[in-house]
DNA sequence: AATTATTGTACAATCGATTGTATTTTTTTT
DNA sequence: AAAAAAAATACAATCGATTGTACAATAATT
């Protein structure tokens, strides 16, 4: 079997005894060729089977019409669900997005960039690596003149658009949710601060203690683990051996709620008789366990959506001087379930 | 600010007067560049902050080092699982991943294949969408000369290499658990058999009656619904209220596992006490539900790897007449939890 | 019918990197 | 030191599509 050489604009033009260029005007339905003209040509560029060389096009426009997604796990439901939003909006705009996983570390993210500028995408979207602590990287991919725009998180050092949620003033009010049930002592398992989103969470819970007017000396404890199950189960396990007193749970992601909630229930504390437990992101999972976690909602797919709008009409706007960075700031919604609703 | 243009080979070749094929053999460690030359033109390179045009080089070597994915859905814990699988593997080989979702449409199945196309991946790996029913886009992509390969899910008439699990041998060992619990009746929940995943597993429980001797017209019922928790809890509830007598549910999959338990504990049976419930894929929920529920986990990273593996063996095996389309299988693992074992 | 305006096509350069061939420079051999 | 061999570099075509400019064909105007 031959290698089939796929067909070009040239093959038509040749077929056809016309120039390649009047094909190629002809194909993208430009005004410069007569209506005939088009037919012929269109009709015979199905019967050859052809497709457009996207390089060949991309390498002469200089736009690849594809955008760049950088997250630290596409098997986070939230950025799987954020992508998902990001697609949508790339398509319709006739983009089309490669995905790229950081696996948190920093020097993936790093050569994702590499990889994405390579390739020349017209912007890139960028959740940060947990681990990113310099931002190097970042910025000299600023420099050559691509966009990157951050969502859900983002760097506070670098100044670009970003799409975020108000983190910061729905973990207040599910703080406030819990101390309104009457705890004694509230415990957070928290992520790393230096990373935006738990850091806006956690002044979300300090900004409740205030507006309450309580001491968060004596009624909070607060640990930072990797948010999974099994170092949110640890960590639970470690304060009631140590009998640590608390009678809330604030994680800062679903997994860890679901982790502590198994813990604590594995030493016998009833949910949430004995101890309230609160999550975040509202994972599918958290409505599924028992009882059902009480937990914040972000638009992961409105995110992804929005982000993408962003960055395609800075990519299309032709004078960039007017375009400055922005943040927008869309609404997280607190879903209370069962695990933070005290039996009267 | 102007427009940055970009650093290329001939910018580097004028600074240093030399030529720009010089340059492009020294950049890829040629032998036919002097070493030392070679260390003026890479440390230029780096000096002038050169990236290499990605587009330009694909468009030149006729091959883009990239791969194609298309699945279903990417906020699916197996997918991108898989995918993740796939990004590992094709990262090794130097190679990027395109993913496209095409959300069981068979049309967005057929637009993502010929969007790689044009981008002139290398390779594609497709798990087909559910609604596929005609075989012609993939057929008259396959007559490009790029190969697909199916993981996970595949279409019968279409022969090309495949990784797959034994879902039809685990099925078949999921079934004859239940059976020896002791049931009077199984129901099954099934997704489109047409689909060769739910097929498969359809005849694993087939095989584990007549294995066991045992009537399927007395002792199964099966119904074919859109396997999510909704259409699962809506299914069982409508067996219930008809009077359906059964005493063991296995799900095609684990939210219509999940769907199905929660539907029998709000009627008040007792898992696995009245009611034995199984699913299949263990996503990371089905053992945090209470209670934990049986499953089938299938080696998603793997089947993505081995997936992987031979398409980019394929891509870069130049003597193609050698190789024949294979089937590799891959062993799924039967994982059994509370929710099927009766309580002695 | 001659001149101008308009429309449709062809020509040729270009995007940036790669690569076969030709040429120059250096090294080795006699 | 001259000839041959080897090494290093330069030249030029190419990948496939796009696009500014030039030219030809037709239509409109006088």
């Amino acid at each position: 079997m031959e290698n089939k050489k796929s067909v070009t604009i040239h093959d038509i033009a040749r077929v056809l005894q016309i120039d390649s260029s009047t094909v190629s005007r002809a194909l993208n339905n430009n005004p410069r060729v007569s209506a005939k003209t088009k037919k012929i040509v269109q009709d015979k560029a199905k019967e050859m089977h052809y497709r457009p060389n996207t390089l060949a096009s991309n390498l002469r426009t200089q736009k690849s019409n594809t955008i760049g997604i950088i997250v630290p796990h596409i098997t986070k439901y939230f950025f799987s669900t954020a992508i998902s939003g990001i697609e949508e909006e790339a398509h319709k705009a006739g983009y089309n997005v490669i995905i790229c996983q950081s696996k948190d570390s920093e020097d993936l993210e790093a050569k994702n960039i590499n990889t994405l500028l390579s390739s020349r995408v017209d912007g890139i979207l960028l959740s940060p690596a947990i681990k990113t602590s310099t931002i190097d990287h970042i910025q000299k991919a600023m420099e050559s003149n691509i966009p990157i725009f951050f969502f859900d998180r983002y760097i506070k050092e670098v100044s670009t658009t970003k799409v975020i949620t108000d983190d910061r003033i729905t973990s207040k009010e599910l703080a406030l949710h819990l101390l309104s049930q009457g705890i004694r002592k509230l415990a957070v398992l928290t992520g790393d601060t230096k990373v935006s989103i738990y850091d806006n969470r956690v002044k979300g819970i300090y900004d409740a203690f205030k507006e309450s007017g309580l001491n968060t000396e004596s009624k909070l404890i607060m640990q930072q683990i990797k948010l999974d199950i099994d170092e949110a189960h640890e960590a639970i396990n470690k304060w009631v051996e140590k009998k640590v007193d608390f009678d809330a749970v604030f994680a800062m992601n679903d997994m860890a709620a679901i982790g502590a909630q198994k813990a604590l229930q594995e030493k016998g504390f009833k949910i949430p008789e004995d101890v309230l437990v609160a999550g975040f992101s509202n994972e599918p999972i958290a409505k599924l366990v028992s009882p059902p976690i009480t937990t914040v909602h972000q638009p992961a797919a409105e995110i992804g959506k929005l982000a993408a709008k962003k960055i395609i009409n800075h990519i299309q706007e032709s004078d960039k001087s007017i375009l400055a960075s922005e943040t927008a700031v869309l609404d997280s919604e607190l879903i209370i379930r069962e695990s933070t609703l005290r039996k009267k």
